[in-house]
DNA sequence: CTGAAAGCGCTAACAG
DNA sequence: CTGTTAGCGCTTTCAG
């Protein structure tokens, strides 16, 4: 039955070589404690030799099991996910999972359809800040093992990095810096992050006043743009959403001649491009690449033995200071 | 023989439920036009009813196809290739295909390793900046449909970022500004995009002359640490193989005290930092996105009708003029 | 410890 | 138009 011809070595080639049956072959490979040494050495050795490979899709079939997994990011392009989605792939690759790259374009419907596309090739998800409604996300970690990053949904395995440490620290080096009044360029509703840290500025703000401004999509054109309401609440810092914001309020500030950290402070989070930048940016490190890890691993290990009780790994956040953040001028106001 | 059971409809199932041959079912999915509307309306109405979800890998294993793709680049965290990713993974969607990503971390090796373990569940690649050796990459192409992103191998499609445009640009405008001597700080030498700019700028010189000063793997560090170098060439302007060299740059030149643009010119490539930082990168732009989106319908189109007349397309380049050029410091200092 | 044989769920000739 | 049949490449009882 002659179909599509796919010229690649098979577990037969492999059996014919080393002179042993497809099964013995087979074993090599998934229970070698079953054969002999010599045997499997032997067989392992050919099999290099010919480069084979096991071939998923029939492995899948008889198994169930694809060694797929799949990690959906909201914006690849948001320089927060590569660092995460880099780890995750080369943690994935230790335990010889492969993995499907989903970006759902920040909309919470092409998750979705990403999901159902990726859920029958794939024996686990990891769903990096999940646009996705609570109920959605708990019905598919009912089918298979998933691992939120960056969204905290009881019951279910996940990874959060935690901002407040950093958040805390930043409102303390401004106060401490002579600050009264700053502003917080809040993120989308819909991020866990966003949520967390406007919670940590508002309940924690140790005497300052911090009005929230917010910025929608988190962008360079909305930090930009988000000038003059900075300007207008009569602050002498900000701390942005993250380092993107962060990047565009600079501009924005640098049009107006107002020069930083001299005339105004300013905090970024992430430190995803604060370190690359000049000035360098004083920023709420994010760790995303030890998140990236972690879900990676925490996902393997479920897949290994789906361990019913939920593990939920933190990891804390600090604050790196570097150019941007000085005591408030010292005329009241920055050229109003 | 019970082996891993997993509780899902089959077309056993369905074709029982129905009453009639699993092909009949098959076929009223794959190919309804050899049935008649009412069976297929029937059958596909019991698959409804029971839930029938298609098996992906007993699918893949009769057919050899597998719906899926796979884009391997270098480094996902180097920002040239999140929105080539992106885009890419974007356009694979509409034709209803699901991307792998492979990241082998700049070596050539792991590389290979990546391919081989997705090949099995793939049906074409998109080789990203590839490090592989040519004949390797050869050997892969024969077996399947590949598209390659800036790498020039005859007879394989592939898309070119062509920065040849963008760096005449970026001579002739340093030549205007009254520029005589500059310097390129040249990437990784296995890198097609390195290879030709340098071609460009030492052949096209027009006129001015210029260093090569080698950096290595393109990084913030490694463009800060340039700067002595730099100084001792005695060159008044910089082009540099990318943004995040370029970045670098900048800031080992602020630690000297000198000011860009008014004591120094520098250009970046691939305008993939330049606009979000402060100051604003004077780059050649690369259109990673457009080439995403290029590369991918070129796979599907390959994957459509295996068209043995290899394409190739390229993306021409320009100049973006922002801040960090400027002619050249005066002989003697100016006044005061 | 190793081989033989029976499928996993699906599709694709080939009849009828 | 529809059923029969023979695998895709792998794992896994079950014998030996």
């Amino acid at each position: 039955m002659p179909r599509t011809h796919r010229p690649s070595v098979t577990i037969g080639d492999v059996a014919a070589a080393a002179q042993v049956s497809r099964s013995t072959v087979s074993r090599a490979f998934t229970r070698p404690q079953l054969l002999s040494p010599e045997t499997v050495d032997q067989v392992r050795a050919v099999a290099a030799r010919l480069g084979y490979v096991g071939n998923q899709a029939a492995r899948a079939l008889s198994t169930g099991r694809f060694g797929n997994i799949a990690v959906v990011v909201p914006d690849i392009a948001n320089p927060f996910f590569p660092p995460l989605v880099r780890s995750m792939q080369l943690a994935a690759e230790t335990a010889d999972l492969a993995v499907f790259l989903g970006d759902s374009d920040e909309s919470a419907e092409r998750e979705a359809k990403l999901i159902a596309r990726l859920a029958p090739q794939v024996e686990g998800f990891v769903l990096a800040s999940p646009r996705l409604a609570e109920d959605l996300i708990r019905e598919l970690a009912a089918t298979r093992p998933v691992v939120l990053v960056n969204r905290d949904l009881d019951g279910i395995p996940r990874v959060l990095i935690d901002s407040s440490g950093g958040m805390t620290e930043a409102l303390m080096l401004l106060k401490k810096l002579g600050h009264q009044r700053l502003v917080y360029l809040a993120g989308p509703r819909d991020s866990w992050s966003d949520q967390q840290r406007r919670e940590v500025l508002t309940s924690a703000a140790a005497g300052l006043t911090v009005d929230v401004i917010e910025v929608g999509r988190p962008s360079y054109a909305a930090g930009r743009d988000s000038v003059s309401a900075i300007v207008r609440s009569g602050a002498t810092a900000a701390i942005a959403f993250d380092d993107v914001v962060s990047q565009g309020v600079l501009a924005g500030l640098e049009l107006r001649g107002i020069s930083v950290p001299s005339d105004f402070s300013l905090v970024g989070c992430d430190d995803t491009l604060a370190a690359l930048t000049t000035p360098a940016l004083t920023s709420v490190s994010a760790g995303a690449a030890t998140a990236g890890t972690a879900a990676a691993k925490l996902l393997a290990q479920l897949l290994d033995s789906p361990d019913p009780s939920a593990e939920c790994v933190t990891i804390s956040t600090h604050l790196v200071i570097r150019a941007t953040t000085a005591g408030p001028p010292r005329r009241q106001n920055p050229r109003g």
